[in-house]
DNA sequence: AAGTTTTTGCAACTGATTTGCATAAATTAT
DNA sequence: ATAATTTATGCAAATCAGTTGCAAAAACTT
């Protein structure tokens, strides 16, 4: 059940949500622990957004979209998805610091285009 | 003596770290009153992280390295700066997305020189 | 020194997430 | 199909970073 609504939304979603809209199936626990286990399955996919207004909440998508990014806008809350990484080759700085990166996270803020035109 | 600490510090410091050596001084919740007077007052800056290890925690650093990102190890913790963003001009991807970007936050994680060589 | 404002410590609270525990549901063995 | 065993669930309590109320302490004004 929570695996198939993360697939069906077109946006990463959090706990609440999730729970908001099965809240008569199940419990705010057993979806904290269905998304646990689905992580863990790389079946879904997590990033932390810290958002001035509703504060540091995790959010999930189906893991086919792992490693994409987003934009948050910062009036509706809604994510904008990003197609291609903005983020080249980290070759020239590995070579120069010679620290190895494994990941990298971005979040990009802003205001979408509806939230523009207000 | 909160600004100071964090001005001498190579390293962005979380509230715990800076409690840790002033615990005889001053409380935590001091601590964390200081701060966000601080970065209210756009003396420092913060982000949060979100270490597999440590859990997720609010990192500050002192206001003129705003807008710096870093790399942060995954075994030793400690934060390698990144002296250019990485990222360039997002204009071709405002435009086509209408969605209008004004902040961006870039976590780089993987192992620092000294870790890998262990 | 007495009155006023600001800062502090301490404890209680918050909100997201996790956990213990006893029960319910699903599986497997008899 | 029935009893024994394993797994999933609800609920409440715990956790953890961070915040807040409140009364006492410190700093500032008069
Ligand atoms: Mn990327
Ligand atoms: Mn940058
Ligand atoms: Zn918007
Ligand atoms: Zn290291």
């Amino acid at each position: 059940m929570i695996l198939e609504k993360i697939q069906n939304s077109d946006q990463p979603l959090c706990a609440q949500q999730i729970y908001e809209e099965m809240k008569e199936a199940l419990d705010l626990a057993t979806v904290y622990r269905g998304l646990k286990y689905l992580e863990e399955n790389s079946e879904i996919s997590s990033f932390l957004l810290d958002c001035s207004e509703r504060g540091v909440e995790r959010y999930y998508s189906s893991f086919f979209a792992h490693h994409k990014h987003y934009m948050h806008c910062m009036a509706c809350h809604r994510f904008t998805p990003i197609d291609t990484c903005p983020l080249g080759g980290f070759e020239s700085l590995e070579k120069k610091t010679g620290f190895r990166i494994d990941e990298h996270f971005l979040t990009l803020k802003g205001l979408c285009k509806k939230c523009q035109n207000k």
